[in-house]
DNA sequence: GCTTGACCCTGTAGTTGCTACAGGGTGCAT
DNA sequence: ATGCACCCTGTAGCAACTACAGGGTCAAGC
């Protein structure tokens, strides 16, 4: 199939597809006569693992590994579920920072009155660190 | 004070105070004879808030509004909130996703029991959307 | 008076993961 | 033969910094 075919199957930027083989994460593909690239299911399948990956927010780098591990089915499991579980402690910290800071906003725009921006609690807020309790 | 001062002062990287009084956050400062930056205590506030907005997740132009409102004293409230409000719902879209992906990746990470990559869940989820019940 | 070290300056290039052109070639239908 | 959809390469842009390279300034200590 033609790029065109794999952006659609796999719901991918054409960009994005030319990107990944340029930084080596995708093999590049025969070409056809034109120097059209010309990629069969194999491409496809790695494509949709990749952007599986990225949809779940491992790093490009992350995405290298696993897929050397899925290149290498001898090597030890462990490896993956090594990254996953690192990447899964990351999205948890993330998730805790995030609640951090909604609470806190949540804060801050409950203290809206109206009125003018010189008394407003909002902007009072941002400059004002000391009003978090140590939040962050 | 001068910038490693302020640096200091404000928990701030000397090349981000740089970098905002380039791209126009901070106002350049005066310089003493021998071309050093000179700043003052509003300097010092204005630094404060832009961190502390950069922390809470702003964006660069989200805060230029915010110090934009809180220069003009006599302008409406209104905005600043609106600014906070929707920057609140951004966060909580985000912990959603964040989230959804966490449950997932707890799925994935579960399954594995050990072994070669060959017979790897983790890997094989990966590959497999179809393996996630639509979930993203 | 001379060196050492901490500090400051400008300007540019790198980071991540794409995305968006510019400027051209190919292939098929009308 | 001409329009249009599609493909190619190469480069530049995005956000929000961060990291140099290559140089100037200043105070302390010998």
């Amino acid at each position: 199939m033609k790029i065109g075919e794999l952006s659609r199957a796999t719901g991918t930027n054409i960009e994005t597809i030319r990107y990944y083989e340029r930084i080596g994460l995708l093999p590049a593909p025969a070409r056809t006569d034109a120097n059209y690239r010309s990629y069969g299911d194999a491409h496809r399948a790695r494509l949709r693992f990749v952007r599986h990956s990225r949809e779940l927010g491992f790093t490009i780098d992350e995405i290298r590994s696993l897929l050397d591990l899925s290149d290498h089915p001898e090597r030890d499991c462990a490896d993956a579920d090594r990254i996953a579980s690192a990447h899964l402690e990351q999205v948890e910290a993330k998730i805790a920072q995030l609640s951090a800071l909604r609470d806190e906003l949540t804060r801050i725009v409950g203290r809206c009155r109206g009125g003018l921006a010189g008394d407003c609690r909002v902007i009072e807020a941002l400059g004002d660190h000391g009003q978090c309790g140590g939040a962050h």
